[in-house]
DNA sequence: AGGCGTTCCTGGGGGC
DNA sequence: TGCCCCCAGGAACGCC
């Protein structure tokens, strides 16, 4: 499931060689891909305009033109890569985009919950997302308060979009657990010094994270690399594993509705007992 | 406000 | 081996 790692690692990939091109046309094959628009909208709005950067904001991959931008979202199973030419068009593909250059970039989707948007700007994204954990700006003075006015499920919280963006299920595990913060733990009731750690832990993980190339395998077609994070994972996926930091069994556990992983020794459940 | 259930999808894992 | 069932999950939405 790309999380922030993963999508700013299809983003470092493709940037260079998308960076100047034209779009011919975009094609959809799964009619539900587009967020809101037709086929002939999009196509008015992008056709023969040129690519003037790729970058990322929360989980999308923004694709940015003179006037306007496509925004795609990966959700869980999605792949944006580059192949040679249109054809073959690999079997799961939702849409795909051919180039001037007769490079086609693919969107491969097996479970096909990726969409694509079309925005004038980021004020659409931005207005529906929290800050950048890894832009210099977002200080602990930011992050602290975010825990503080809430009495909230402190994992819930940290995979609320609309509060911070780009934390995904694997991470948030991660993070937590280098914290020593149960995922069950009330975000008021954690205590500063731990709320600090876990500012500095998000941050370590993510770029860590950022620089294997992320967790999920990914195909590129520019080199073939897949993630590496998947060696660094301490306590995701690794229910009845000793935990590495204590050697008690990781438990597999559910939060705020999604697989959980803990160890119950390392991290401290901050919740008032009724 | 916040928690929870539902929806969207399909490959793959578990059970038999 | 093969079949069926059910699970995984990011985000939006409705309900309590």
């Amino acid at each position: 499931m790309p999380e922030l790692p993963e999508v700013q690692t299809v983003v470092n990939q493709l940037r260079s060689e998308l960076l100047g091109e034209k779009i011919e046309s975009i094609t959809p094959i799964w009619a539900k891909v587009f967020h809101d628009f037709t086929s002939s909208k999009i196509n008015k709005s992008i056709a023969g305009k040129k690519i003037t950067d790729v970058n990322r904001r929360a989980k999308f991959i923004i694709i940015q033109f003179k006037e306007n931008l496509v925004a795609i979202h990966l959700r869980m199973t999605g792949k944006l890569y580059i192949q040679p030419s249109v054809n073959p068009i690999p079997n799961y593909t939702s849409a795909y985009f051919t180039l001037e250059s007769t490079k086609t970039l693919i969107f491969d989707d097996v479970r096909k919950f990726g969409r694509i948007y079309l925005y004038k700007n980021l004020a659409n994204i931005n207005k529906r997302h929290g800050p950048e954990p890894l832009d210099p700006s977002f200080t602990f003075e930011c992050f602290n308060p975010l825990l503080k006015k809430r009495k909230r499920n402190i994992k819930a919280l940290l995979l609320d979009q609309s509060i911070l963006a780009g934390l995904g299920n694997i991470y948030v595990d991660e993070s937590l657990w280098a914290s020593g913060i149960h995922p069950n733990s009330i975000s008021n009731l954690i205590p500063e010094k731990k709320i600090k750690l876990l500012y500095q832990n998000i941050k370590k993980i993510l770029i860590e994270a950022i620089k294997k190339n992320g967790t999920t395998i990914i195909d590129f077609s520019v080199n073939g690399e897949s993630g590496k994070y998947a060696n660094e994972l301490k306590v995701y996926g690794r229910q009845i594993l000793d935990c590495m930091s204590c050697s008690n069994k990781i438990k597999k556990i559910r939060v705020a509705g999604r697989g959980t992983y803990v160890c119950t020794r390392c991290q401290k459940k901050y919740k008032k007992i009724r």
